[in-house]
DNA sequence: TATAAATCAACGAAATTGATTTATTGACAA
DNA sequence: TTGTCAATAAATCAATTTCGTTGATTTATA
C-alpha cells in the first residue's frame, strides 16, 4: 500500500531539491542557476540559496567561464566539485575482483585488481582491507573527510554456481568490511549495480525507465523504474539471469560468457581486446543468446511498459553490438501482440560497468533523489546512513 | 534519471501528508490521533492540524465512540466521511459495461449495466450520458459539489480482438465523456483498474509490492510496486494478457474465459453463480492456464523481486481458488534458481473489481499518497487535475 | 536602453518543541 | 467499600525554525 512512509518535513524538501539540483548536472554537466529554476521548477531565489549551500558544501563549483553571447548579465554555469565526495568500489567478480576510488565526478581515480580462479570471500575480504589501506595512504586529510562510503557489487547465491564458491555460504561481506574498515558499506546485485551505473555514469541520454542486461560470466541485469533503480523488497529485482525461458530453463544456461567459454572449451582471456572467438562458434551462442534476451525482454515489457532495453556486459564492443542487434530482430520476431517493441541498445560502460556501479552505491544513497537507487539501507550497525554525507547545513 | 520532478514545497509537504493520513485510515480502518502520528511519524501537533483541516474539509469524521480502557485520555478514533467524495466509475467489458457511483468509503451506491453482444462506442457513451444524468438527478447540491470525477476502464486495443469491435479504433472515449459531462475523466486499462482495486479496497493485508492478474473474456493484469499502482510511461504497464509464454503464444491464448468458452462450444451465463462447467473441461483449461501464469509469475518475479501474486477475475471462487492452488503448484515445479517464490494468493474483489477501480482512479488521483495511483493525469484538457478535489485549505 | 541573471528583503506555509489542558486508570487511606 | 489524588496518555496551545515564494533591486551584457 502506498508509502508508509517517513513522512514530509521541510527538511525533506530541501534535501530533495539539493539531490535534484545535483542530479540534473550530473546527467547533462555544469548549469547556470537560470537553467536549474528552469528545470526544477523552483524560484530563482530558491535556487540561489540551495546553490549556495552546495557550493560552501564543497559539492557544487562556480569557477566556470561566464557564457556570454545573449542580452542580458551572462550564464555562469555550475559544475560538480570532484572531490565534493569520494567513493569506494569493489567488485568481486568469477575471474578478477575489482577496487576502485571514484570521485564525485565520477572519474576512477585509483584501480586495484586481484585475479583469481574462483573469488573467496577470505581473499577478497583481505585485498579490500589491503587495498583501501593503501589508497587511504594517498588521501589528504580533507580528502578522507569527504570519504562516503564503499559499495560492493556481487552476484547474489555465489555458492550455488560450483562447488569451489561453498565457503561464500553463510556470509556477510558487506558487515565484516563495514566492522573492519569503519565505513558504510552497501551491497547489491552486481547487476543492479551495472544498471546503477550506465544510469549514473551513461554517457547516452536514457529515459525514465528502461530494462538493463548485463552478461558476463554470471548474466544478470536491472530495471530502472521513474528514473529510480528498482531493488525490490528482498534486493533481488533485475535478476535477469534468472529469468524463466522456454525449455524449462533460465536466462544464465544460454547468454553468458561461462556458456561461451564452455563452446570454445577454454577459458577467455581476462582483457576482452584479446578474444578470438571462432565465428561458427560466436554465431551460435549469439543466435541462442538473442532468442533469450528477447524472451525476457518481451515479458518485462508486457509487466512494466517499458520503451528501451539496454544490453551490456564484459565483452568485446563488437560482439555486444551483434548481441543487440540480434536481440532486436528476434524481438520483432515474436508475437507481441498488445506490446509496444522497445528499443535496444547497448551500453555504455563495457566492462567497467559492475565496478562503477559499486562505487555508485554510496553516491546514490547521499546524493540522488527520491532517496533512491538505495533505499535506505543500514550503513554499519543498523542506525540509517540515508544521509550519511558531508552535511551542507552544519556550516551555516 | 531520477524525478525531473515538479520540485518538493511546502504545500506539497501538507498535500503528502494529508493523502499518507488518509490513506492509513482507509487501509486501517478509523484511527486515533496518536496512533496516526506513530505510523506517520509526525508530531502530535502536526497530526492535529492536519486533522482538523479534513474533518473541516468533510473527510474525516470525529463522531466515533472514545475508546476507553487504558489509563489516560481515552483514545477518539476518526474514520473516513462517506460522503467526503463521491465518484463515478465506467466498466467497459466484453459482455457488459457497468456504471456505477462509489462514495469516499468505497462502497458502492449505484449501479447501472448494459450488457451487449460487443461493446461499441457510441451504446456505450450513450449509455454513460444517460446514465450519469440519471445518477446525478438524485444527487442534492452538495453532493454534486463533491463529485471529484469518472473513471474508465477499458482493455486496451480493443479492435484487434474482433472485427465487430472496428468502431473503437481511433476512437477517444476519455475526452469524449469528459466534453460531454464536464468532469475530469481518467481512462486505464481495465486489469491495472482491477489491481488498483485490490490495493485501495481489497479486504485482505497486501505488501507493498505485488503482481496482480485479472482473469476474464480478456486476461489482463497490474503491478504494484512500492505502494503505488504501476501505469507505465504509455499506460500499459501490467499487460499480463501479453505476457508471452512458449509456444509462441501469449497468456490470453489461454488463460482467459474466452478460451473456456470456446472449449464449452457456448457463452457462459453474466453470473457466474449460474456458470455449469463440466469438470473435465474445467480440469484442462485450469492445468493449462495455470501453467502460463505461473510462468509469467516467475518471470515478473524475476524482474521485480515480489513476494506476493494475486490472482482474481470474473468467475466463481471454486474455480477461482482452484486457478490460485493450480498456478502455486506450477511455479513450484519450475526451475526457480536463484528466485524468492511468491505466494500465491486469491483475490478479493472477484466480478466487481473492475468496476470498482475505475471509480478509483479519481479517487486516486485526488487522495493518494504519492502522487501515485494516477500519474499526473490530464483532466479534461490538459491542464492538469492533480488536485482534481475539494481543496481542504480554500475554507480557512 | 532593453534584457536577462542573480540577489536582497519581506512574507507565508508547515513542521517541530515544550508547556498546558483534559479525561481516564489505579492506588491508598478513611 | 468508597472517596480522593497521583500517574498516564491524548490532544491542544504558543513560540520557533526551516524553506519556499513574491516583488524590488543590482549587475553585466547586446
Amino acid at each position: 500500500m502506498p508509502n508508509t512512509n517517513p513522512a514530509a518535513t521541510p527538511q525533506g524538501v530541501r534535501s530533495q531539491n539539493e539531490r535534484q539540483i545535483l542530479w540534473l548536472i550530473r546527467r547533462n554537466g555544469p548549469m547556470p542557476r537560470a537553467a536549474l529554476a528552469q528545470a526544477t521548477g523552483l524560484s530563482a531565489q530558491a535556487v540561489t540559496n540551495i546553490t549556495r549551500e552546495l557550493i560552501a558544501a564543497g559539492l557544487l563549483d562556480a569557477g566556470g567561464e561566464r557564457r556570454r553571447g545573449k542580452v542580458g548579465q551572462p550564464l555562469l554555469p555550475l559544475a560538480l566539485a570532484p572531490e565534493g565526495a569520494l567513493f569506494l568500489g569493489l567488485k568481486v567478480g568469477r575471474r578478477v575482483a575489482e577496487l576502485v576510488l571514484v570521485d564525485f565526478a565520477g572519474r576512477i581515480r585509483q584501480i586495484r585488481l586481484l585475479p583469481h580462479a574462483y573469488p573467496h570471500p577470505d581473499a577478497i575480504r583481505d585485498f579490500a582491507i589491503a587495498g583501501v589501506a593503501e589508497i587511504l595512504a594517498g588521501l589528504t586529510d580533507a580528502q578522507h573527510a569527504r570519504l562516503a562510503g564503499m559499495g560492493i557489487a556481487s552476484p547474489f547465491y555465489l555458492w550455488d554456481w560450483a562447488e569451489e564458491m561453498q565457503p561464500w555460504r553463510g556470509r556477510d561481506l558487506r558487515t565484516e568490511l563495514a566492522e573492519a574498515l569503519d565505513l558504510p558499506v552497501w551491497l547489491e546485485n552486481d547487476g543492479s549495480c551495472a544498471c546503477g551505473a550506465e544510469m549514473m555514469f551513461g554517457t547516452d541520454e536514457l529515459p525514465q525507465d528502461f530494462l538493463y542486461f548485463y552478461i558476463a560470466h554470471f548474466a544478470g541485469g536491472g530495471v530502472v523504474l521513474e528514473g529510480r533503480l528498482r531493488l525490490g523488497p528482498s534486493r533481488n529485482a533485475g535478476a535477469m539471469g534468472s529469468y524463466p525461458v522456454p525449455g524449462g530453463r533460465q536466462v544464465l544456461d544460454v547468454a553468458s560468457i561461462s556458456v561461451l567459454e564452455a563452446a570454445l572449451g577454454g577459458d577467455l582471456p581476462l582483457d576482452d581486446a584479446d578474444w578470438q572467438v571462432p565465428p561458427a562458434i560466436a554465431r551460435e551462442w549469439l543466435d541462442e543468446s538473442a532468442r533469450v534476451l528477447s524472451h525476457a525482454a518481451l515479458g518485462a515489457v508486457a509487466v512494466l511498459d517499458l520503451p528501451l532495453v539496454v544490453i551490456d556486459g564484459a565483452m568485446p564492443a563488437a560482439l555486444r553490438a551483434a548481441l543487440v542487434q540480434g536481440t532486436a530482430a528476434s524481438l520483432a520476431a515474436m508475437r507481441h501482440h498488445g506490446v509496444t517493441l522497445p528499443e535496444v541498445r547497448a551500453g555504455t560502460l563495457g566492462r567497467r560497468a559492475r565496478t562503477l556501479g559499486a562505487a555508485a552505491l554510496p553516491l546514490g544513497a547521499g546524493f540522488l533523489p527520491g532517496g533512491s537507487f538505495s533505499a535506505p539501507r543500514p550503513g554499519r550497525d543498523g542506525h540509517e546512513t540515508r544521509d550519511a554525507r558531508p552535511r551542507s547545513r552544519d556550516d551555516r
